[in-house]
DNA sequence: GCCGTTTTCGGCCCGACTGTTTTCAGTCG
């Protein structure tokens, strides 16, 4: 419930994103009317599978449906007649009964389905606004189980919804993250400090930071991370876990564990919700009992593992998962048949193939960018300014022509003798204007090692034309990576409407790469849409888009991404040796040396 | 309502914190 919805609407829902919201919005309304709660949690995980399905829903029947993990007969059934007729008849008759409001109420922090139901039943309230007044006109008195307190945390609710703490970014989030972090290894008697949740697994937007540490006693750590400097309201405190809201507008919740129980406790507080209730069900029935604690004999409560987490997914009979793959999306079922993806990781990418300088839009010269990717370590290295059709970037022949004669001057310092051994690609950020044309014809393109095209304008032109738009480009000899392929910027700009499935299987036909761009805001493509892709053959270029020196290390959150696709070495070009990433450069063109 | 190297029926994750209900329900992660 209460899940990440983008703060955007979306223009390119997707049947099964559809579906899937249908079937929350049931799972909410079966616990608001007082349903069996473990019916909701069957349609929870239905909604969950089918967001993440690669095929489309509505291009199924109910056998090919009933494939899809958590789909029986009935959730089939409802499918089928939500694409048939657009609604299913038993969400509409909840629906009658239960006034949308009534739902939103739970977004209220504190405010469950329970509380809901009494509400909207006893007071008739289905509205938050009816809400807030029905507690200024004291009507929440006379009901059971409500107090001053409860009243006074819903009007605080209530208000934190309003002004609603959007989910971040995750640089944002990972700075505060590690600012915590570091204070908090400080503090006397702290035995480790790390973050988890979904910051470790890399999700593209962070809803609150959670932070665990282990030490014999909680207190002094409690104390530090209450008296944090940006805290402006601690939200619990106890012993073992406390919240805090932050002025940066995100909250933190810390638990303190024992040192020996650091393995389960990272396990546990890393999730997701739903790989942890996966791991627990795996644990009960092999007579075990899985908590933040450890493992444990579920009889005899002899606790068998809880040091590290390798060993708490061992004793499960599971190889250690590596954070960004705990979604529940296939993770538990191939780490029993040990078909668990070698992961890429930030060590493997070799280089970085789109990144700007101050010729066009970047902030520093050719110079320093690439003496600070010589400092990554990077193998090779491209630069990929703007060509000139995004006229604000007054983009010419010669200049480009003039940066070309000076990267192979620094290619010929870095990559001769006595340089760090790193080769210099010069290359460009084409512009896909509306027919799927580039900035320049085929004999200038002929003269760059790596071309990267992306949409910049004309984001609503219509799915038939942005598709045909954007395969045009991959089938350009040329074109060697699609730049942010959708051109979201999370929480401003929707994805393109464009059929991505489509796009994946031109990428796949014309040995054209797509981008997995780790700027924060883009995270482009995202790891759904990776996963679909991936099943097309298509080759990923994880890459910074850097316009600054600092933002070459934003790569790493396209690697976060590329890991939650399920990618390998062999998925992404730019981990390659570089014989073999020329050889993919070179695409299907001839007459090219 | 789904699911099964312990089950086609009988199960369905686990613990912390809060407020108010003197023993626990509701909510959260």
């Amino acid at each position: 419930m209460n899940g990440a919805s983008p703060a955007y609407s979306d223009g390119m829902t997707r049947s099964n994103d559809e579906v899937a919201e249908l079937l929350r919005e049931y799972a909410d309304l079966i616990s608001i009317t007082g349903g069996e709660a473990f019916k909701a949690r069957v349609y929870e995980r239905a909604a969950r599978s089918i967001g993440g399905y690669d095929a489309d829903v509505s291009t199924l029947d109910a056998k090919g449906l009933r494939e899809i993990p958590n789909v029986g007969k009935s959730i089939a059934e409802k499918i089928v007649e939500y694409v048939r007729s657009g609604s299913v008849s038993e969400v509409e008759a909840l629906r009658a009964k239960i006034p949308a409001g009534v739902r939103r109420l739970t977004a209220i922090p504190m405010l469950g389905p329970k509380t809901a139901c009494v509400l909207y039943e006893e007071l008739g309230i289905s509205s938050v606004e009816e809400l807030a007044d029905a507690i200024h006109k004291e009507r929440l008195r006379d009901l059971k189980g409500f107090g001053p307190k409860t009243e006074e945390n819903i009007l605080h609710g209530i208000e934190l919804l309003q002004s609603s703490g959007e989910r971040v970014l995750l640089d944002i989030a990972t700075d505060l993250a590690d600012d915590i972090v570091t204070e908090l290894s400080q503090v006397t008697g702290c035995r480790r400090c790390t973050h988890a949740g979904s910051l470790r697994r890399f999700r593209e937007t962070i809803g609150d930071i959670d932070v665990l540490a282990a030490a014999g006693t909680s207190a002094p750590l409690m104390r530090a991370f209450t008296e944090l400097p940006y805290v402006s309201e601690v939200i619990v405190h106890g012993r073992k876990k406390t919240s805090i809201r932050t002025t940066r507008g995100l909250s933190a919740d810390l638990r303190v564990v024992p040192p020996d129980s650091w393995g389960a406790a990272l396990q546990y507080f890393t999730g997701s919700k739903a790989h942890n209730i996966r791991t627990r069900e795996l644990a009960v029935h092999q007579k075990l009992k899985l908590s933040e604690y450890g493992l444990f004999d579920a009889e005899t409560e002899e606790k068998i593992a809880s040091e590290t987490e390798e060993e708490v997914y061992a004793r499960l009979g599971l190889p250690w998962i590596p954070p960004t793959l705990r979604e529940d999306r296939g993770e538990i079922e191939a780490g029993l048949h040990d078909e668990l993806p070698d992961l890429v990781e930030e060590e493997d990418i070799r280089g970085d193939l789109h990144t700007h300088t101050d010729l066009t839009d970047g902030l520093a010269p050719l110079e320093e960018m690439v003496a600070a990717a010589a400092e990554r370590g990077y193998a090779y290295y491209a630069i990929t300014d703007h060509g000139p059709d995004l006229s604000m970037q007054r983009m010419t022949d010669e200049r480009m022509l003039a940066q070309r004669a000076r990267v192979r001057e620094l290619d010929g310092t870095y990559g001769g003798k006595g340089g760090t051994g790193m080769r210099l690609l010069h290359g460009v950020e084409l512009n896909i204007d509306t027919h799927g044309e580039v900035d320049w014809p085929e004999e200038f393109l002929a003269g760059f090692d790596v071309c990267v095209a992306s949409v910049h304008s004309h984001f609503n032109q219509g799915r038939e034309a942005l598709t045909r738009r954007i395969v045009r480009a991959c089938e350009n000899p040329y074109v060697n990576v699609i730049g942010h392929p959708t051109t979201r910027i999370i929480g401003k700009r929707p994805p393109v409407d464009a059929d991505l499935d489509e796009i994946f299987a031109a990428c796949a036909r014309t040995g054209t790469a797509l981008e997995i761009n780790g700027h924060p805001a883009r995270l482009d493509l995202r790891d759904e849409d990776i996963l679909r892709a991936r099943r097309h053959g298509v080759k990923f270029a994880v890459d910074s888009d850097a316009h600054s020196v600092l933002h070459l290390a934003n790569i790493r959150y396209g690697v976060g991404m590329a890991q939650r696709g399920w990618l390998t070495r062999d998925d992404v070009i730019n981990t390659w040796p570089r014989t073999r990433l020329l050889g993919f450069l070179r695409k299907g063109r001839t007459g090219r040396k």
